[in-house]
DNA sequence: ATGGCATGCGTGGCATGA
């Protein structure tokens, strides 16, 4: 089985890239950030005819979130149960569903923007509330696992340069903290191995020759339960998806299990 | 010293991203 994770920054603008890759890569789950369009302009009949059923959460021109499947997509969850609010309403930033024999989610935490934003409280709030919600299906024994964009570099080691970031969010201690607290549920951090260069990054920026020089973050995350991680047979950052014109800045994160 | 790119919305220049 075959389960990936990609921000594709806007869903219509990638659809021809994302329906060839699906193709290609013979994925079976994929979960979606950053569809950027209102659940009506999703394209679920171009993934329909392709084999996938889509459950969609979005509402417009910013985040959204989607989990797309061709091996079964029952009890679908839109929403973070318990979630804070920002600016006075909830976001579209989590989904999940069963898939076959695994419970999934596909989140898009929020950025935070800058350390004194209010939106840096509110991304801290919200992973607590993520923490919450899935604690029970952590410590379950059924496959279980978090995928998305965390908008959290775990280590040092997954920033090109952590001198740069120094300052900033994606690197702060509270936010490393979160992603610990959401381990303590029983997740553990599933590193991809990437296809070039040392280190697996799954963002480069758009600027300044990201790409090219590998000037990249490791922030799109798979979080797994015992029971998924102990099924994981390999994993990997597929860069190619990130090359040529009309890449998304991020690339798909695609993981490999028997179940 | 600054911005540099891409997206949606909507046709000009913001807001957002990390």
């Amino acid at each position: 089985m075959r389960i990936a994770t990609w921000n594709v920054n806007s869903i219509t603008a990638r659809l021809p890239r994302l329906l060839a890759w699906l193709e290609s890569s013979g994925t079976d789950v994929l979960c979606v950030q950053e569809t950027k369009c209102t659940e009506e302009q999703f394209p679920s009949d171009e993934l329909r005819e392709l084999g996938y059923e889509s459950a969609v959460h979005a509402d417009g021109r910013w985040n959204g979130v989607a989990l797309v499947s061709r091996v079964g997509l029952d009890d679908v969850v839109r929403g973070l149960p318990g979630g804070p609010e920002y600016a006075g309403a909830q976001e579209p930033r989590a989904v999940s569903a069963t898939c076959g024999p695994v419970r999934l989610w596909s989140v898009y935490v929020p950025n935070g923007r800058e350390i004194t934003h209010d939106h840096y409280a509110y991304k801290l709030k919200w992973l607590g509330a993520l923490k919450d919600a899935v604690a029970a299906d952590a410590a379950g024994s059924r496959p279980f696992a978090v995928l998305g964009d965390f908008n959290i570099a775990p280590t040092d080691d997954d920033v090109w340069d952590r001198a740069v970031f120094e300052g900033s969010t994606h690197v702060t201690e509270p936010e490393r903290a979160a992603l610990a607290a959401l381990r303590e549920t029983g997740l553990s951090d599933v590193v991809p191995r990437p296809l070039k260069y040392a280190h697996p990054f799954t963002y480069w920026d758009y600027r300044q020759l990201g790409f090219p020089k590998n000037r990249g973050m490791r922030i799109d995350l798979v979080y797994g339960n015992g029971a998924f991680a102990g099924a994981v047979k390999d994993g990997y950052v597929d860069r190619e998806e990130r090359k040529g014109k009309g890449a998304s800045d991020h690339a798909p994160v695609v993981v490999d299990l028997e179940l």
